[in-house]
DNA sequence: TGCGGGTGTCATAAAACCGTAACATTAACG
DNA sequence: CGTTAATGTTACGGTTTTATGACACCCGCA
């Protein structure tokens, strides 16, 4: 189901961006700060990628790379490299070292999200989810389109995410707060009566020509994805 | 779809700037680095063709041109030779191996792409193509030609690049960033929003006289091939 | 050296979206 | 029923994002 992302950086604000932006994105993640950590860690579990800073105390990120490449149980494990600008001209060097892309920073977290993706793609078609089916409702990922009973409906960027991440937790219940910290982000400060006018455009394209409502008012709780009809 | 090609070889740098062209062009690229890896990676996915360098570690290219071509599966396995200059005399020795084309290193980019193709289309037609068509919309990409409605338009070397890349995935939605590596190289550094500035151009030139807008603008994710009407 | 297409960047206009508050409605509970 | 808290709904100003036009630079070529 959901992917393993780890996360290999010492700088604890990249980390928590990182972290948050791929959580928010439906990503399991965990973190190590430096090489020798990360080599452990994936030695206790197995990640499904791993998003390695090029400059790490201890051993540096190519090293690890180098490592990973070298154990037949990690031979495959898919790798990005994160850079600062200015080390771009390694870039050819993190790539020979067998990193299957490389990022540099200061990335937008789309495109971060966006790679990770990329790469889970390209070498593990599986777990790159793309498409998410609840009921009559259809969202494409990739294409960022939605569309219910067949038809397609056009949502605004806050409703998409609100909808997926519904979609991606069917039937759980999520208070008002939960959803700010899940679809807005942590950092915002908004009220929380702002989610119900989201669920409110949500509900309005989604049930547009009198379908039924597939989102769950829960009373003093919050909202949620109507299991059933 | 995209073919999908091996390279083999053992010097990195050959290998990036390889990968770097063909990719560029459209094709998907695998790396192997010796002959041993390079057998077990055409026995876990085989590719549409194989580059492989002459002079090899542990297996030779030779012999694994022999053995492609010993085994049934991959006997039709388009393979080309790559040899260093001096090593010429070696050609008949190349092609009466099995190999169905040779190419002198050092090589220009254009050439090499231009050689694969050449096989391609010699031995496997349908996977050389090289013409995309979407809806109204043919691209030829031999001939650098796009035509809409059956009527020929004139796009700049950027933009038919960005829509080559586009067609070659429909209804995805890239981010500005991921057009910017695709489209522009990732080592160019230009501001994300002159993405927006091609992309209105090749608007203006691909739905000119009214026709319908091909290319959708996902808001805060990117631009997408429209694929309904 | 002058010309002309092709590119990247900027400033500004236009569009889409978002958050909030104010008011309406509903549900719970005595 | 009547009260109260919670949710639904609407309208609107402000903000963010995208579209567009203009401009300067570069480069190949006559």
């Amino acid at each position: 189901m959901t992917p393993y992302v780890l996360i290999v950086d010492d700088e604890a604000d990249l980390l928590t961006l990182v972290r948050y932006n791929l959580e928010r994105d439906g990503f399991e993640v965990g973190e190590a700060v430096d090489g020798e950590e990360a080599i452990l860690m994936i030695a206790e579990r197995q990640p499904d990628l791993v998003l390695l800073d090029w400059m790490l105390p201890r051993l540096s990120g190519i090293e690890i790379c180098r490592r990973i490449r070298r154990s037949a149980k990690t031979q495959n494990l898919p790798v990005i490299m994160l850079t600062a600008r200015g080390e771009e001209g390694d870039r050819v060097r993190g790539l020979d070292c067998g990193a299957d892309d490389y990022i540099v920073k200061p990335f937008s977290p789309i495109e971060l999200v966006a790679r990770v993706r990329a790469v889970l793609r390209r070498l593990r078609p599986a777990l790159a989810a793309e498409r998410i089916e609840f009921g009559d409702i259809v969202v494409d990922l990739a294409k960022f389109r939605v569309s219910r009973g067949g038809e397609e409906v056009h949502l605004a960027p806050t409703e998409f995410r609100l909808l997926r991440h519904f979609m991606e937790h069917p039937g759980r219940v999520f208070s008002r707060e939960q959803l700010l910290d899940a679809v807005w982000g942590q950092e915002i400060f908004v009220e929380a009566r702002t989610v119900d006018v989201h669920v409110r455009r949500l509900r309005r394209t989604l049930n547009g020509g009198g379908k039924r409502d597939v989102i769950r008012t829960v009373r003093a709780a919050g909202y949620a994805l109507d299991e059933y009809s």
